[in-house]
Parts: C-alpha cells; structure tokens; sequence
RNA sequence: GCCCCCGUAGCUCAGUGGAUAGAGCGACGGUUUCCUAAACCGUAGGUCGCAGGUUCGAUCCCUGCCGGGGGUACCA
C-alpha cells in the first residue's frame, strides 16, 4: 500500500489517566481509541509521536496527601500500596466534597468530615505545597508515584499499548509559571478575582483561568505549557487529544487561547479535539456499579479472558495444548473488549453492558480472528506455500461470492484514508466485519482445496490475500490474531 | 440563561443528499458424510422524535418545537 503523498508530524496525546486514581473501563475509550488511530497514522506514512500526557500532579495528590497524613493505613500499604493509595483516595474525596448523600452511605467518610470540618480546604493546601516544592509532599509524592506507574504500566502490557513518551503533567511543572507571566505580560491573560485567566468572550463570558486565586495552576496551564513545548521540541503539523468530549469547551478555549498567544510554529498546527462519548451504565447515567464504585479495568479484562478461555474449551480443539489455549483466550478476550469499544461510534455515548463487551459471536474482533483463523487452517491443511501464491497471476473472479470477496478488498486504503479524515476507527471496524463476512461466505459456498488446478490455485490466493489483510487490519486496531481457534 | 451533543427495529448501536434504511443481540425456521457451526442461509420486526423549509430528491442540510444528556471562573 502507497504511503501517503505528503507524511506529517502527528502528535497524539490519549490515555492520560490520572494516577493513583484506580482505572476503570471509562479509562479504556482514549487508552484503545488513541493507539488505534496512532496505528493506523503510523501505516499510512506519517510520522506519529505518541505521548501520554499523565495526570500526576492534580488535586488527586493533594487528597493522598492529606489521607496518608490522617488516616493512612501503614500495614495496608506494606501489603499492598497500590490499593491502600486507592482507598486514600477515594476516602478522602468524599470527605473533602461533603455531599451528605455520600457520607451518609459512608460512616467511615462521614466521621472523618465530622472530624475534620476544613478538609476541603486543607486538601486544596497539600496540593498547593506540593506545586510550591513543598520537601515532605515531595518526597512522599516520590514515594507515591512508582506504585502509581506500575499498576497502569501492568495494564498497558496486557492491552499492548505503548507510548514513546510519558510526558505528565509533573513535566511540565516548571512552565507554569513562565507560561503564565507571558501570557499576563502580553497582555492576553490579566487578574480578576484574586485569579489569573484568558477573557476570549469578553468580560461576560467566563474567562479560561490559568491560576487560580491561591496560586495554583490548572488543568489550562498546563495544557497551554505543553502545546509551547511540543511545538519547540517536535514541531508537529497535528495534535490530536483523544479525550472526553465532555471537554470540548476546555479545549476550544486552550486552543484558542494558544494562536492568540502566537506561539511559534501554532499558525501551521492543526490543534483537534478527538472527543469521545461517555461510557454510560445502563441507567442511562455515567458508568457505576450498583455499589457506586466504576467496574476496574483489570477485572473486566480477566473477565474477559475467562469467558475466552470458555469458549475455547468448549470448541474441542483436542490437538491445542493448554499454553496454546491460554494464549488464545487472552488474545480473543481482550480483542473482543477493545473491539467492543473501537466499534462503537467515537462520538456518542454508549451505555455499557459486561456481556455485550464480553460477547464472542455476531460482530465482535473474534469473528474476524476466526476468518484468520480458517485461513490459517487451509493452507495449513493444503501444506500452501503462500509466497508463491503471491507472485502476479490472474485472480478469477467467476462466482459471485469470489466477485464480493475481491470487491471488498480493494477498499481498505480507501477506508484508512477515511479514518484518517474523522479519526473514526469504526469506519475501519465496520469495513473489516463486512469483509470477514464476505469471507464467510465465500468459504461457506465454494471449496478451495478440492476446486480445480486454477481455480484452487486462484482461490488460495484470495485467501491468503483476505487473511493478510484481516491481520493487517486487526492490528491497526491494537487487536491479535491467531493461527487456531 | 447561554453553548454543545443525542433522539434510527423489542434491546444495544451502525449508516447515507439519491435506489427495497443496516448489523449484533433477542424471536422464529433451516444448514455439519464437505477446507474450523466462534460459521452460513432464510423469516418476522422501523411513518429514521414532531412540524415546517431548502432540493429534482431529505433519515441525512436549515429553522422551530418536544424529549434526553453534557458543559458553563478557581476539578481534571
């Protein structure tokens, strides 16, 4: 496949969890969303830098903070630090947001606030120390973060996702405060209300604030530290922010905010918000469980692999041995999981439902995995030798399942240029699954083995061909293949 | 109040300025002496929220309305 005419810098910023926050399936959208469509850049040609622009030095640490000073539990995080970071966490929001629903349901949180009327603000002050330098919150963030990296680095492994860079927000922390005085010094920034922002709508319309009152910077800052940094270091032609579309207000105003400051190099960028719709449960409101905690991300993946590992048993492929198997339920587990996910329409919400996600028939990754599959297992069977099918031949298209088959085919650089133009990964689902059924049918309908001298030879051809591009396909999604299933 | 998104089959969702609007699940009925039935074939089921407008033609574009969701100065 050609290589696009003119290859661009493309940075795409996705995932970006806020750590020590625990990751649950709303976290899955940008993570899947974001590797796929770097993917799919990377192969047609351009130049693409993955960043994960980590949430590591939010308000989030300021709760931990305060948590490990108040209520830490020491044997808790000697056992396991990660989930005693978590309960800090989400202890202490509670306690610091008050609402008296949630404490009412929460003895434990309710006493705390009783306890401690000021959390709130005194959450506010231990982030606001850490920012200034602050040498106990700093070391104790130090202490904090590589718990916090290797429970998302062990969840990336399993998804296979990487980054070339994990430039979080602690990175950037000392651009804040010059990002700031430029833009106050240029006149684009000025105070109101003892805080710092960017009026784009004039006085009436709320102002993009840069720091707020008690001198701690924000979300905005930040974003507009990094779009200065990237376009010195990287010199980008696009920036995609795969992120909630719930943000699209935020973005529009750091986005304009960053060519009203004129950065060099920002006239040539295109700055694009990829949003993407909110993982609703099935009360039609943002994803919880019954008990009011999201479902983590890690059990629905084990989950998943579970169910794969079912179905793989009930298949009765008598000859795969036991590693073989595990292999293949974690790759059709988890590739239904993304899968789930990729196909849906990037912008709309969706309500999420486990069995739908975990769903192994009807159009989900393992159907086409199982096309591959059934290629595989014909030129295994036929002892092929695929590469000599590769060499110019006529292809003949007599049935009108072979006609389907080729027409489908011819598609796929069509369909990554269309991705390309939406930054829509299901247009490439959507395209891949007619062709898997195209598939289907074909191999349903027209023997390839036991057709004759040309005819074999020609319909080996579109299979190998078919399988090669189903694998290809799949992999642009960030989802495996196997040789039996 | 203002801004943004959504409303398509029983359910969950695709899709398009042009032909009989699609899939999965669910329902019903078929297919395995034949290369993997995680599959294939078929049936039933929709006035594409409502009303106007633009157009030769609208489910798609525009306006209004109704319904749902989100955002809206010191969270990210």
């Amino acid at each position: 496949m050609a290589p696009v005419a003119k290859p661009l810098t493309i940075v795409v910023d996705f995932s970006s969890p806020n750590v020590a926050k625990p990751m649950h399936v709303g976290h899955i959208r940008s993570t899947v969303i974001g590797d796929a469509l770097a993917r799919i850049l990377r192969f047609r040609g351009h130049t693409v830098i993955t960043d994960n622009h980590l949430g590591d030095w939010g308000t989030q640490f300021g709760m931990i903070l305060w948590g490990w000073k108040h209520c830490r539990d020491d044997a808790a995080f000697a056992a396991d630090p990660t989930a005693e970071l978590g309960r800090l966490y989400r202890l202490v929001r509670k306690v610091a947001d008050a609402k008296p629903e949630e404490l009412a349901a929460d003895p434990e949180a309710a006493a705390l606030a009783a306890k401690y009327p000021g959390a709130g603000r005194e959450v506010l002050a231990e982030t606001a120390k850490l920012h200034e330098g602050d040498p106990e919150n700093r070391a104790l963030w130090e202490q904090f973060m590589p718990v916090c990296r290797a429970e998302i680095d062990r969840l990336y492994a399993r998804l296979h996702v990487s980054f070339d860079h994990w430039l979080g927000e602690s990175f950037f922390q000392p651009l804040l405060a010059p990002t700031v005085d430029d833009l106050v010094g240029r006149g684009i920034a000025k105070e109101s209300r003892g805080a710092i922002g960017v009026f784009l709508g004039g006085e009436d319309a709320p102002p993009l604030l840069i720091r707020k009152a008690d001198g701690a910077f924000l979300y905005a800052t930040t974003d507009l530290a990094t779009i200065r940094w990237r376009l010195e270091h990287w010199r980008p032609d696009r920036i995609l922010y795969v992120v909630d579309h719930r943000q699209s207000g935020h973005f529009e105003q750091v986005f304009a905010t960053a060519r009203l400051s004129g950065l060099p190099g920002i006239e040539g960028v295109e700055l694009v918000h990829v949003g993407f719709g909110t993982v609703l449960g099935e009360d039609g409101r943002p994803f919880k469980t019954r008990a009011g905690d999201t479902v983590g991300l890690e059990a629905l993946l084990d989950e998943g692999v579970e169910r794969a590992a079912k179905v793989v048993a009930e298949a009765g492929r008598g000859e795969m041995d036991e590693a073989t198997r595990r292999q293949v339920a974690e790759t059709v587990g988890i590739g239904a999981i993304k899968y789930a996910d990729l196909s849906q329409n990037r912008t709309t919400d969706y309500v999420f439902s486990f069995d739908k996600m975990l769903q192994l028939t009807g159009n989900t990754a393992a159907y086409m995995q199982y096309a591959v599959a059934r290629v595989e297992g014909i030129c295994a069977k036929g002892s092929v030798d695929r590469s000599a099918l590769r060499t110019a031949r006529p292809v003949l298209l007599a049935a009108p399942q072979e006609r389907a088959l080729a027409l489908g085919l011819v598609r796929f650089a069509e369909v990554l240029e269309d991705v390309e133009g939406d930054n829509r990964p299901n247009l490439l689902t959507a395209w891949l699954y007619d062709l898997a059924g195209r598939y289907s049918t074909f191999y349903d309908a027209l023997p390839v083995l036991k057709a004759e001298g040309d005819t074999c030879a020609s319909r080996l051809a579109l299979c190998d061909l078919t399988g090669r591009v189903l694998r290809q396909g799949l992999d642009l999604l960030g989802i495996g293949t196997v040789e039996r299933m």
